[in-house]
DNA sequence: CGGCCGCTCAACCTTTCGATGGATGCCGCT
DNA sequence: AGCGGCATCCATCGAAAGGTTGAGCGGCCG
């Protein structure tokens, strides 16, 4: 018997150096075909909609205006997609879980090591899932611990919190009294298990709540 | 005339896929040659002292103990040694000072392309720096304004609050009193021109003085 | 050597923050 | 319709953090 029919795959990360090394690390291991490979989300939405592409390797972050998520999103939509399996250097759980919502079938860190890349695409193509180690165990201490979302009035004061604004200023910013900034806080402090805003903006950092 | 004598290349990431992707990029140029690569600091000092090396192209953050600025402090600390070419996806103050100050030749984002990764190695090869135009730029900020300068127990005093810790919590930590911690803050506050701890914080994680 | 700077600490007063408690309106569930 | 849960809003008060002043010590440099 020859080969089976290779896995086909598109490649998409703004870092001319990812993509080469994708490449090289890929078309050294039998059964794979990069097809094509490109540096913005944009065009990977648009490659993703031709016939013939089994997979998508996808960054999260590029340059430009368009997320990783978002692209992911855009191209799960579709009917007969190809499986989508981010590769990313963020493991923060706003990035995971932005990326498995958006339909993504797997979530690999960048320093993943050659074989466990292949391993992940062979699953993708195979429309199993993959996820690594450490994203793994973070989405396990994610579901031991589900009061861990923000709404969104919290989130924006926070946000302005981590920005470095006193109570004052937030409620001046956002038209409230300090009476109710303080409400939020507290409230977010119980979701995070802190006791003051700085520990806040640190936990929420650590779990990727609000941008840095 | 045939070829020169090629520049010989030891590369240092954590990443797998970057170093294949550096070797495919590279050893594509000619006039490169890629002698080994490693995937720890520690490695890199090692293989760095032995002779033929020309340039170390150098990533900042590894997965273990040690960084790549004492990787990059310890190479170059000797005499005769390659030229340290530091490759890394960030672009805070703190890296690019440590870098530059642990004595790298040249310092490149590793979005950059091929070309002019390519002209930075030969530049550094012949003694000569290069600095990624991003790069460029924020140092030039910082010669605007030369008050950011936080001493190393500042630095120390800075990072935990930005972790959470109350200055209690501070003052134990560093084994200091509580009004010593305040004395800090204080300075550090001036120094930034800010006028609370959060503030601080947000001021020196925008201009990369501490980690997040 | 005298002055500058980093690091350390104390006592005092002021401002801000956090804790507590309570109100309203929206939404889904029974 | 009635209920509980949640997000949003607000006021008051004690505790913690910040601001000020003042001071001692050791290293570095012109």
């Amino acid at each position: 018997m020859t080969d089976p029919a290779p896995i086909r795959l598109l490649l998409a990360d703004d870092h001319p150096v990812v993509r080469a090394g994708l490449r090289a690390v890929l078309e050294t291991e039998p059964g794979f075909a990069v097809v094509a490979d490109v540096s913005t989300a944009e065009e990977a939405v648009t490659l993703a909609a031709l016939p013939g592409i089994d997979v998508v390797l996808m960054d999260l972050r590029f340059g430009g205006e368009m997320r990783g998520s978002q692209a992911t999103a855009a191209i799960t939509a579709r009917p007969g997609a190809p499986r989508v399996l981010v590769l990313t250097t963020y493991d923060t759980d706003a990035d995971i879980l932005a990326a498995i919502e958006a339909g993504a079938t797997g979530y690999l860190l960048k320093d993943a090591p050659p074989e466990e890349l292949a391993t992940a695409v062979r699953a993708a193509a195979a429309g199993k899932s993959a996820l690594a180690p450490t994203v793994a165990l973070r989405l396990m201490d994610r579901m031991r611990d589900p009061a861990v979302a923000l709404s969104r009035r919290e989130t924006e004061v926070l946000q302005l919190v981590a920005d470095g604004l006193s109570n004052a200023e937030v409620s001046k910013r956002l038209f409230l009294s300090q009476a109710t900034v303080k409400s939020h806080l507290v409230h977010i402090y119980t979701k995070l298990g802190v006791d003051s805003r700085t520990a806040a903006v640190a936990a929420a950092t650590a779990r990727g709540l609000i941008r840095r």
